[in-house]
DNA sequence: AAGCTAGCGGAGGGGTGCCTCCGGATGCAA
DNA sequence: TTGCATCCGGAGGCACCCCTCCGCTAGCTT
């Protein structure tokens, strides 16, 4: 990573006028809707739309589909590394729970965009980069502390939780208990 | 269900003349392979292409593109639930753990089918349950013998597992070790 | 062998989405 | 206020895909 914790440069652009910036900033929410409303699938021209700008004010900020996703999908993950932060403070297996639950409620939105950047990308591996320097810590605490098996390693866990929000669930309730039998499975062995 | 556990006759249209059943036999097979490699984006005359016949021939048989997702859906199901039978003399615990594995093997590559009916569709429901009658009695059974807990029921189960299979691994080895952790989840609380 | 009919292929109409281009509008500095 | 560089909007070219339609082919029956 860059010295501090900047998203890589790829898509460093950002306008530097006032109405610029803000149609650019209304162009990410937009497009953020519009990917988990219709997937992957939805046309640009309805993102254009839902931001109240014209096509060509989408295009000049990303100059194709997939800038944009890139655009989107970076955004959501800062947010989502940042928040790793607030959490230094509970107990190690409480924390790295309360992080899971958060990497679920995030990914859940995601699929579509997921989908559309793992073919390749540059962007989505130093993505994954962030997201595990920011869940990676929570983990090792609490393999250190005991209260997570020692023979698995993070990446097991993100693909073992990030697979479980793909799944689509009737209730948060059924969710959050398929979430709770995910997590018994994280335990050591019968003390 | 109807009698002899027959497929919804939703899309009983299997043609008669040989060389109609060869072509229909053929766009399923291409389908399944233009979706697993393209995604539901595949377009339908690649899937004929694919298959070595003309486009109204496909259309012919399949009405449009959500009738030859059914199909092919449907055919996986039906492969993937005949498939539970053979496992009924593995001990309880053996048993629901193989017909597991099956499951996420037959899931890995329907991720983009199953995105695609899951936003509605009567096949789709008819199919869970051909799936369920399959999977649910292993599962009672372990959980009669005391190795599964009791407090979650089959379809806790299969969101769990049919989540994990939606992500990507980089090897075979760590998906069956993240299968691994799932499944330590499912045992009852420490005897 | 001959006829009937189910089945075949693919051209093409209609529609949609991606992206380019450029005349006009507007924020910002002096 | 004035001027200019930046930014805006959307018409339209291009490509692709869905699905229909119809003249031709070839299994199947007798």
């Amino acid at each position: 990573m860059t010295s501090a914790g900047q998203a890589p440069e790829v898509f460093a652009r950002r306008p530097k006028r006032a109405d610029a910036r803000r149609n650019y900033d209304a162009l990410i929410a937009a497009a953020r809707d519009a990917f988990a409303e219709n997937g992957a699938a939805a046309s640009l021209e309805d993102v254009a739309r839902r931001a109240g700008v014209g096509i060509g004010t989408l295009y000049r900020n990303f100059p194709n589909r997939r800038h944009l996703f890139e655009a989107v999908y970076v955004e959501e993950v800062r947010a989502l590394s940042r928040s790793a932060a607030d959490l230094a403070e509970l107990p190690p297996w409480d924390a790295l729970v309360a992080w899971l639950h958060r990497f679920v409620a995030y990914v859940a939105t995601k699929r579509a965009l997921a989908e559309e950047l793992l073919h390749d990308s540059e962007i989505f591996r130093s993505c994954r980069m962030e997201i595990y320097a920011a869940g990676e810590p929570l983990m090792s605490r609490a393999q250190a502390a005991g209260v997570v098996r020692e023979d698995i390693g993070f990446d097991d866990v993100v693909r073992l939780i990030s697979g479980l929000t793909m799944a689509q669930f009737p209730s948060p309730e059924q969710r959050d208990r398929v979430l709770g039998v995910a997590l018994d499975g994280l335990r050591p062995p019968a003390a």
